[in-house]
DNA sequence: TTTATTTATGCAAACGTTGGCACAAGTGAT
DNA sequence: ATCACTTGTGCCAACGTTTGCATAAATAAA
């Protein structure tokens, strides 16, 4: 970037070493007064700075983290995201984004890069896709420190942060019980991810401590987590055309919320006369919807601070680190005029 | 990152020099078939990757552009990343994001932060605090590519894609305008942004072809673009309180049009009957609001993609580029029934 | 056979920074 | 005046990769 001045003009410039050069600017070492100050003023007046890339290089730290998570413009994951800035800015970390778009070669490919680029540590939500953890365990058995979070494993043995998904489901489908609705719907995610699976044993309790067996009709899978319009359309359209059809649905992410709404809408069915409505997302005015929208909320932007803080203890812990935590944070239920 | 394996490894495992190994596994110059063979094979075997940190130490180029915005969670702004994603990410080259929070220091931070990185080039929206350029000139004359989209400057010689803010904002009060009402109202950001000047530019034009004299009274600056809710607040409380309040209000940012409908919503305020509405937004489902909004839509995906291939034809031209190409896309109006 | 040419490989320096080791000059104790 | 430290600096190798130049071996032309 730029022809940027280096330390190594410096030291002929001053007429010194390379290494007094870089030692008056670190501040480190027995260094005289005299020659810090003629080096920092050179320094400053030149616009010194320091080539971050051969730090890397020679330390083999390279104060970057790398994300990988399924899509940005997603309500929960911008939120997410915030909160990882937030973190590794002050800690003076790197982040370096990527997004799988729930594919798995493509996650692959990203994780590929981010090796490359030797980031101390990786952030990881799972791509909807991806079952095979090899490519992960290779890199956490070789001993970069991973934490997962939202969409996570149970088959690497490292930190983890997720929201309380079975009880944010719970907590929903006590609450459309509670207010009479018996035939309840489920619109969700792959069946391979955590959230997919925890959000269904929330849906389950519930019902069954209520003394209702789930119908399996009624739980509707999105293979591409709501990515594609149409799977969402089917799911609806198959729900509705069922002989005894639901009296409520609850839907289990962001952008399966924001469809389900949208295409109810377009067929004219009012909610919650007609269907009630529940469902996890992150959108900062749900009650601005029409109707006003129950949701469950995720903590999306303590999530990305709390995985980015565990990050940074594992890269900068000097004994490896044997004991993981999983960190589970409340899912909120806030209740609107939709159910 | 991990122990990875080098080029030297592979160079002593099968006893030949560095440079063999790095043009075989490069494909480069002259290297019979059987060596090249060899040292793929091996490479594969034992995961070999290049340290793309070493390449670029040594080619001064590090295939990573740096993203410069105010603020990731904003459907816009999400958007533009993820046009800017899918060209880097098919051109092969990284995106290191990072938000300035609308904060002038903030943006210098991140701004030495990408320049230590060594990116290849820069895609920037100024910050609502910046009225400064210079740290963005040192770096354009020192010769690091630059475009600037959405929140540009005319102090700067680069490329730039915007969009049509003017017309945008000209085609909503003229709608406006054409349905009876004419005491129209504008929330906007702060004045010194180019996009507070250009809406506010279509908006007078509107009113002033229609015979109407611009009141300043009506307009309202959020010197921080509506990040803080109560300036959104304060501003509305104005315009409620004054003595001929406004029939319409025209919302010039997506968090200034959610923040505004909310507001309205909270104090009862019935929309269009009271208080016509209409703005701009990015958000994916305006109809679902109570009432559907009339939006100014941004093509952000497309403003992500226009920018980063202008960037990276900047970063890959042999010649020095001289002529530099602002381009403006054009924004659409969606009538719905708050207006 | 000798010389010229091609082909495949090796050597070493460079990118910018850091840090171990060495060493000269200065200080103080004996 | 000698010895033992301390202080401030310089030298050089290393991080992993690339590349211009040199060179050995193989081939072709004389």
């Amino acid at each position: 970037m730029g022809d940027a001045i280096t330390i190594k003009d410096i030291a002929k410039a001053l007429g010194m070493s390379y290494s007094t050069v870089s030692r008056a600017l670190k501040g480190s070492y027995k260094i005289s007064e005299a020659t810090r100050l003629k080096v920092k003023e050179y320094a400053d007046a030149h616009h010194y700075r320091p080539n971050l890339l051969a730090q890397s290089l020679k330390s083999k730290k390279s104060r970057s983290i790398g994300v990988l998570l399924c899509s940005i413009p997603n309500n929960f994951f911008a939120e997410v995201i915030n909160g990882i800035d937030s973190i590794a800015y002050n800690k003076d970390y790197h982040v370096i984004l990527t997004q799988s778009l729930e594919s798995y070669e493509r996650e692959i490919k990203n994780l590929e890069h981010l090796a490359g680029r030797l980031v101390d540590g990786l952030l990881v939500s799972l791509a909807t896709e991806t079952t095979d953890l090899s490519h992960f365990r290779q890199w956490h058995d070789s001993g970069v420190p991973i934490v997962f979070f939202d969409r996570v494993t149970d088959l690497i043995n490292t930190h983890k942060v997720v929201v309380d998904n079975a009880g944010g489901a719970y907590k929903a489908i006590q609450h459309l019980l509670e207010n009479g609705y018996r035939k309840i719907a489920h619109i969700t995610s792959s069946p391979n991810l955590s959230i997919t699976q925890e959000r269904l044993e929330g849906y389950n309790k519930a019902l069954l401590e209520n003394g209702i067996s789930p119908n399996p009709d009624y739980i509707r899978y999105c293979q591409h987590g709501g990515m594609l319009p149409e799977e969402v359309e089917q799911a609806i359209e198959q729900l509705l055309s069922l002989p005894h059809p639901p009296d409520a649905v609850f839907t289990a992410s962001d952008r399966i919320t924001i469809s389900t709404l949208s295409i109810l809408h377009k067929r004219g069915i009012r909610i919650p006369q007609q269907l009630a409505m529940a469902g996890f997302s992150n959108f900062s005015a749900p009650e601005l919807f029409t109707p006003p929208l129950t949701t469950v909320r995720q903590p999306a932007f303590e999530m990305g601070r709390a995985a980015t803080e565990l990050l940074i203890q594992l890269i900068e812990s000097k004994q490896p680190v044997t004991a993981f935590e999983k960190k589970v944070l409340p899912a909120e239920l806030i209740i609107r005029a939709s159910s």
